[in-house]
DNA sequence: TCTGGGGTCCTAGGACCC
DNA sequence: TCTGGGGTCCTAGGACCC
């Protein structure tokens, strides 16, 4: 079972803003840039997926679109209710992305999946106050066939084997998971436009002309499972951060202020999964749209001589790397940083020419994480990460964040 | 004027080993 | 005239996902 909550964020802020029901809404990127959710009244005017937001100026304006900025701290938090009420309800969920979960349903009898399936869309609208689609199948790949027929109908669609080969015959290759625009672009000059031609190629040439994603692909189509259910999170292989800023930069401080804030949520995640990193790369970049103006763009990686997850040590290392690869004159858009070669906390190799992290510095980075968990994000943190904050991104009409700060509860007039 | 961010996996080719 | 065979590891680039 595949259950995807309805134009995500849309919900999310529908949720807390009820008037929003039954107006075109559309949620942007950061720096309110493009379009990454839309309500259906949205889709109806023509509102694609990804368009930039000054490009639609006049269907805005026109049709009197509301626009928000994203507010993930918001989305999370919502996700994870939704994802919360779905395990009490079921046990096997894998949650797959902010807004989808799979669910084994290995245990459940057929007759009692219709029930189960209603149920959980019920319990979500009442007490989450967020719409679903459910789609059930023999596979995740079939599942997600059926949910996107869920969404086009009644809101559940069981689909059988049988069924799915019929709907596959008329199913375009590039609604399928895991096919992309490339390889749609080859599959049509192939002749191939529908699933149903694709399942009746020989695995074969389909193995060899392309790679072994596309076969798994094919056979979960003909309803045997090669895609496995994944009930415990898996450790980030690399975690990193890269933004734009909401205006351009030339000054090589302001861009270290951003990096240094960027590495050190990266950090923060390291130190959850309980790893520490070993390589770091960091790259800046000016705006590749702006063909008028010089560009530049390069990157830097550094082998840490000793693995880390503290701020401190991750910090100096991305501004000596910025001082490195930064070269004035130019205006940039966008610095970035990856952290990666994760190694145990427990199973640090030290280095003969280096001094090893004190447990001074250790218990300072808990301690600070400790305050920041109590008293919110940011409430301590290195002076590096600084307070003008010109690099930070534009947020014309971000909604409050109603579930996860006291001071910006939702108000009610009784 | 204005164009997002964070991930995973696979493959080919190069470099190396005995 | 003729120049082996069987591997591993790493990386960049490509493709995909939400």
């Amino acid at each position: 079972m595949l259950i995807d909550i309805n134009n995500c964020y849309v919900s999310f802020e529908r949720v807390f803003n009820p008037r929003l029901n039954g107006l075109p809404v559309v949620v942007a990127s950061n720096n309110d840039g493009c379009v990454v959710a839309r309500s259906n009244e949205a889709k109806a005017l023509g509102i694609r997926m990804g368009v930039p937001i000054f490009q639609i100026q006049e269907i805005i304006r026109k049709h009197k679109v509301q626009v928000y900025s994203s507010n993930y701290e918001l989305y999370a938090d919502m996700s994870a209710r939704v994802m919360q009420v779905i395990s009490s309800i079921v046990p096997e969920v894998e949650q797959y992305s902010i807004d989808e979960a799979f669910v084994d349903l290995k245990t459940y009898p057929d007759e009692m999946v219709p029930p189960l399936a209603r149920r959980l869309k019920e319990t979500l609208a009442q007490w989450i106050g967020v719409p679903v689609s459910i789609g059930v199948a023999s596979t995740k790949t079939l599942a997600k066939v059926a949910n996107r027929l869920a969404k086009k109908g009644p809101g559940i669609k069981i689909l059988s084997d049988l069924e799915a080969l019929a709907i596959l015959e008329k199913y375009p290759v590039e609604d399928l998971w895991g096919i992309g625009h490339r390889i749609t672009g080859r599959l049509n000059t192939m002749g191939i436009t529908y699933a149903g031609q694709l399942l009746r190629m020989p695995p074969a040439w389909i193995r060899k002309d392309f790679n072994v994603n596309i076969l798994r692909l094919v056979t979960e189509l003909k309803g045997s499972p090669c895609i496995s259910l994944e009930l415990e999170a898996a450790k980030r292989k690399g975690i990193g951060s890269a933004k734009s800023f909401g205006k351009p930069l030339s000054v090589l401080s302001q861009i270290q202020e951003a990096a240094s804030n960027y590495v050190a949520a990266c950090a923060s995640k390291l130190r959850t999964q309980k790893e520490r990193a070993t390589i770091l790369n960091v790259f800046i970049q000016t705006n590749y749209f702006s063909a008028s103006s010089p560009q530049y763009s390069n990157s830097i990686q550094v082998c840490l001589p000793v693995a880390s997850n503290l701020d401190a040590v991750l910090i100096r290392e991305v501004n000596a790397a910025l001082r490195k690869i930064f070269r004035p004159g130019y205006a940039y858009k966008r610095v970035g940083v990856l952290l990666t070669g994760f190694v145990p906390e427990s199973q640090v190799n030290l280095n003969l020419f280096c001094t090893p992290e004190t447990a001074a510095a250790t218990s300072a980075q808990t301690v600070m994480d400790k305050l920041n968990e109590r008293m919110g994000r940011g409430t301590v943190r290195s002076a590096a990460q600084g307070f003008k904050k010109e690099w930070k991104m534009i947020q014309r009409k971000v909604s409050p964040r109603y579930t996860t700060q006291l001071s910006e509860l939702i108000r009610v007039k009784v």
